[in-house]
DNA sequence: ACCGGAGCCTGTTAGC
DNA sequence: TGCTAACAGGCTCCGG
């Protein structure tokens, strides 16, 4: 489900809900939600310490605590966080839960179970792998020369390489790529400057889009007040297979590389 | 270094 | 309508 703009709005969303709050309690029916530690040492470890701030990074949302420690969430495919009145009711989906000290409760929702939960001392052991932030002032033209460097991949899987960028997801990879009108196809070494520049700026406007949208609901994801974004409204490619092209009404392929779906524009898209 | 395929899960949608 | 297969916004592991 969530690619950077939507674990940012999900970040916004819950900041003023939990931060300050301390953490009294932790109830979870799904123990492989909890990746490391295991269920006892986690549950233990995090009641009673205060949540100092939520940040994220990639796709990572950061919970950072009153004793050093760093609670990192990932969503995944179909995960949900929600600030809610604690006793409401169970949802079958709704696996962990974090209590609050005024009566809330955050709820991990995730039809999926892909998602997954870590507490560690040192973040870096969770983000260490993780390439440059692309909405960051150092991101520019030339960082993104440097990390296409001796690559020779395939331009879509590059794009989703989060060790290569941070935050990119299936949707905004075939976006950028329309903005930038390159062929997903492509290979990283065969773009000159001006390909690189409108990459560039391709990815930059994708992700400040998506986060002025709140994100994209096209499929299970919600904002934690559960409202749906607007970025949906927004897409030129993604999951428009054989509707025409926005710019020039050619209909939109879809092909299959690196193993994702990957729509784009036979026409515009050189 | 990179690619393809399988696996992790449940729900929805497309096609017959 | 009912069944089945394909597909889903992510990521990891494995073999080649």
């Amino acid at each position: 489900m969530p690619e950077l703009p939507e674990v940012e709005t999900v970040v916004r969303g819950l900041r003023p809900q939990v931060k300050g709050r301390t953490i009294t309690a932790v109830r979870n029916t799904w123990p492989r939600h909890i990746d490391r530690p295991a269920l006892p040492e986690f549950a233990a470890r995090i009641s009673g310490r205060a949540i100092a701030d939520v940040s994220r990074r990639g796709k990572f949302i950061l919970f950072p605590l009153d004793n050093g420690d760093t609670m990192i969430i990932h969503l995944r495919m179909s995960g949900h966080l929600a600030v809610v009145e604690g006793g409401a009711s169970d949802d079958k989906h709704t696996h962990t839960v974090f209590e609050l000290d005024n009566g809330r409760e955050m709820r991990f929702r995730d039809i999926r179970k892909f998602g997954r939960v870590y507490l560690v001392s040192d973040a870096q052991e969770v983000l260490g792998k993780l390439g440059p932030e692309p909405l960051e002032g150092d991101f520019t033209v030339e960082t993104l020369r440097e990390i296409m460097q001796g690559s020779r991949r395939i331009l879509k899987p590059f794009l989703l390489d989060q060790s290569k960028i941070a935050g990119i997801g299936n949707i905004y990879a075939d976006e950028a790529l329309f903005y930038a009108a390159l062929n997903p196809q492509r290979r990283t070494d065969s773009l000159d400057g001006e390909d690189l520049a409108r990459l560039h700026e391709g990815i930059q406007h994708v992700l400040r889009l998506g986060i002025e949208r709140e994100g994209a609901s096209i499929s299970t994801y919600l904002k934690p007040s559960g409202e749906k974004g607007e970025m949906q409204d927004d897409v030129r490619v993604f999951r428009r297979t054989g509707e025409p092209c926005f710019y020039c009404g050619v209909p939109i392929e879809r092909i299959v590389l690196g193993g994702r779906s990957t729509h784009f524009c036979p026409n515009c898209q050189t």
